[in-house]
DNA sequence: CCGAAGGTACGATAAAAAACGTACGTTGTT
DNA sequence: AACAACGTACGTTTTTTATCGTACCTTCGG
């Protein structure tokens, strides 16, 4: 029977917890829970115990591997950032906007949450492609 | 005290599945619990009672208001397409994709599951603007 | 050596989400 | 009248998510 490889990311579906401490391993690199549970916190407010417990957790499902060689240990996340949020994305679309890209970008437009610098930008990434 | 008027959608946020529900009922308009989940079913596979306590529940949550004059409840949304689509895009990017939209748009060109249509289309919109 | 600081393990809990089954009412057709 | 088809009510169950608290190691300064 085949194991997961890494990358490998069939269904997981991360929840928004655990997308944002893969939002911090992805950017950060390996980290101990202490260190993502810090900065966690700069914007929420729970508990070490529940960032550790969540980890743990996300260790088990597959997101994370852990290096326990050393008492700290070091996560690392197992899904790829691209593939991941690719796959969210897509998701999203297809749930929110029936799979249209252009149908978001269209609510994007006519919200006024998006700035024009924002909407400038991206139309000069689609200008050069 | 101040009731909740339609349209108030305050800090309301539908899971997954409850985006399923409004979805039919905003792009069909006010439906029987029958007739939703009939639509749902082309996709998925739930028991009818299933659906119908969802959509019991989600009227309990101020989701939906039901019109109870006649035996078949006709439901409708409270929530409003745009503000609610809105409110859930901008909570996406903002987790996903540090709050760029034109950071999400890379990603998009970047994947090959958008079509060039798709992104022509994108172009479009934004150059007319 | 001792205690404090900082780690992990893990059971527990609470709340939310998802999905049913059973009971029972209504209506239209024989 | 009776039955089938179709509706709703609602308690219940199963999973998942989200959070903790407590117990128990490990390391280092004094």
């Amino acid at each position: 029977m085949k194991e997961d490889k890494p990358g490998n990311n069939k269904e997981i579906i991360p929840t928004k917890t655990e997308i944002d401490v893969l939002q911090v391993l992805w950017q950060c690199g390996p980290s101990t829970v202490r260190f993502v549970h810090e900065k966690l916190n700069e914007q929420k407010n729970v508990q070490y115990t529940s960032t550790l417990k969540l980890m743990q957790v996300m260790t088990e499902k597959g997101m994370l591997e852990r290096d326990e060689t050393n008492m700290k240990h070091i996560y690392k996340p197992l899904l790829e950032e691209e593939k991941t949020k690719g796959f969210m994305l897509e998701r999203f679309v297809e749930s929110m906007y029936n799979g249209s890209v252009s149908n978001m970008m269209l609510a994007l437009i006519g919200t006024d949450k998006t700035s024009k610098e924002e909407l400038e930008k991206v139309k000069a990434l689609l200008n050069k492609m």
